[in-house]
RNA sequence: GUGGAUGUAGCUCAGUUGGUUAGAGUACUGGAUUGUGGUUCCAGGGGUCGCCGGUUCAAAUCCGGUCUUCCACCCCA
């Protein structure tokens, strides 16, 4: 039999060591800082019922989802042979389980189940991996990890400022410079209703959100071709060509809002944030664009995305707010604020910009080259004493030509090699070899966890 | 889902208008060096040329299909 090509699915990766070894110091970072404001774990499983998915992502997002075929005899379901020829339908009969999307619906669906054990405001993290079944390219996997933090049982604006500050404590303590951008769906409401145009708030939205890569022209052409008259496009060009300082902003977002409701509570929502976020000292620049749309349905208020300064990768970091994304699950008037940190994204933008410390790499700290039987047994008494003191150390395993020791502590990136035959047992004492100057030494066991401790 | 590129040794890549037994660097193994790695020198193993089919006396090379990876659009982390 021929042997097959080892291969995984598209769109997904093996991790090796020292990918995992960087990966964790992200996961670890975030964690790290969830903690410190007050966030708890939380784990769900891969694998939703599709009514729990379906639904919220829009209808693209719809498309997006793995699904699971139902075990056994899945054509139970199937009434006819017509159906099987119709596949959207067949595929509904056929699967009832999906992988999840994101980490914010089946957290919804886990605060509405668990509601009467949750006491509220529940603040939770989750680090876990995604599935979606887009096509893969430079920064898109099919399979991802997003590191969530939400607040939810709580309206106050102080829940989306909180976010900003651990966003930015996140990108400060990894080194990634980064600009945080800020918009406010009520805000885009606003305008859509400012133009007369209420019930038409996506499409303008999308069409200003393509406005730094196609031109203001080209993005009124659209606007006017998808059927929104032109005097309601007139009236869309003051946001078209908004810029300047935040606080001017403001003052014309005021100013161009003031008949609609719905856009002025966007506007009041926007500066208070920004009126908390004065009293901070933030590493990072926070900015308000009226381009962010965020293309998940189920974002009601504040939205958020952190764009990285130095590598052009799509936004590494999103969130937003959602008022009754528990509703569909049965449960009203909860209103939750989160963001997602993509952990494959931040890694790329650190490899590209060398941000991972260089002590990442370092595992085994010590290494005892096996010189035969009785000197194992010499050096796993030392090597006990050694890992005891909190050393990371090791023996070769096998009694192997010295060169081939070497190498494997050379490649491994091992601090020092200690090597213990007949003249070092007869005395006591380990000759301490430092791989990076070569320099060696004869030295008693205190003396080398003394030494090994000190740095 | 739409459009464009790509695939040769574990990895990075050469390979002439189709023409002997498909090469290099690196990694690996052994030796120079039986208690010293990262430098050097020598030798060695390792390839269904992505896969299937077609054209031809002859295909890594030309044609068709298919898959993979990458890039752009869409969308997004």
């Amino acid at each position: 039999m021929a042997a097959q090509k080892p291969s995984i699915p598209k769109g997904t990766r093996d991790f090796g060591p020292i990918e995992m070894v960087r990966r964790n110091y992200i996961f670890n970072t975030v964690q790290k800082v969830f903690k410190k404001y007050g966030y708890l774990p939380l784990e769900t499983p891969a694998m939703e019922n599709l009514s729990t998915l379906l639904g919220k992502y829009g209808e693209e997002g719809d498309k997006l989802l793995f699904r699971v075929l139902n075990s056994g005899n899945f054509l139970s379901k199937v009434p006819d042979e017509k159906s099987l020829q119709n596949a959207p339908s067949l595929v509904n009969l056929i699967t009832e389980k999906g992988l999840k999307y994101d980490l914010t619906v089946p957290f919804a669906r886990y605060v509405v189940q668990h509601r009467n054990d949750i006491t509220f405001p529940f603040k939770r993290y989750q680090i876990q991996p995604v599935w979606r079944a887009d096509r893969p390219q430079k920064g898109r996997y099919r399979e991802f990890f997003q590191c969530d933090v939400d607040v939810i049982g709580s309206k106050s604006l102080l829940s989306e400022v909180e976010l900003i500050q651990i966003t930015d404590e996140v990108f400060s303590i990894l080194g990634i410079n980064v600009k945080i951008k800020i918009n406010n769906r009520k805000v885009l409401a606003g305008v859509a209703e400012m133009m007369g145009q209420a019930d038409q708030m996506m499409k303008i939205t999308i069409a200003i959100d393509k406005i730094d890569k196609i031109g203001i022209e080209k993005v009124n052409e659209e606007l006017i071709s998808s059927g929104i008259p032109p005097d309601a496009v007139d009236k869309l060009q003051p946001v078209l060509t908004f810029s300047g300082l935040r606080n001017e902003k403001l003052v014309l977002l005021r100013g161009l809002l003031s008949d609609s409701e719905i856009g002025m509570q966007g506007v009041c929502e926007l500066e208070m944030v920004f009126d908390y976020l004065s009293g901070f000292d933030l590493k990072s620049e926070v900015e308000i664009d009226l381009s962010l749309a965020r293309g998940l349905n189920y974002y009601t208020g504040a939205i958020l995305e952190v764009e990285a300064l130095d590598v052009n990768i799509g936004s590494i970091c999103g969130g937003g707010r959602y008022d009754d994304l528990t509703g569909i699950f049965g449960l009203k008037d909860v209103s939750g604020v989160g963001i997602s940190f993509g952990a494959d994204r931040i890694y790329d933008v650190m490899l590209q910009s060398d941000l991972f410390p260089l002590d990442l790499a370092q595992t085994t700290r010590l290494m005892f080259v096996n010189f035969g039987k009785e000197e194992e047994r010499f050096c796993l008494d030392v090597l006990a004493k050694v890992r005891n003191a909190g050393i990371s150390a090791e023996i070769y395993p096998d009694h192997v030509k010295m060169k081939k020791q070497m190498s494997y502590a050379n490649n491994k990136n091992v601090e020092f090699v200690a090597m213990v035959g007949e003249n070092e047992m007869a005395e006591g004492k380990i000759s301490l070899k430092n791989m990076e100057s070569g320099e060696q030494e004869k030295l008693s066991v205190k003396e080398l966890i003394a030494k090994l401790s000190v740095e």
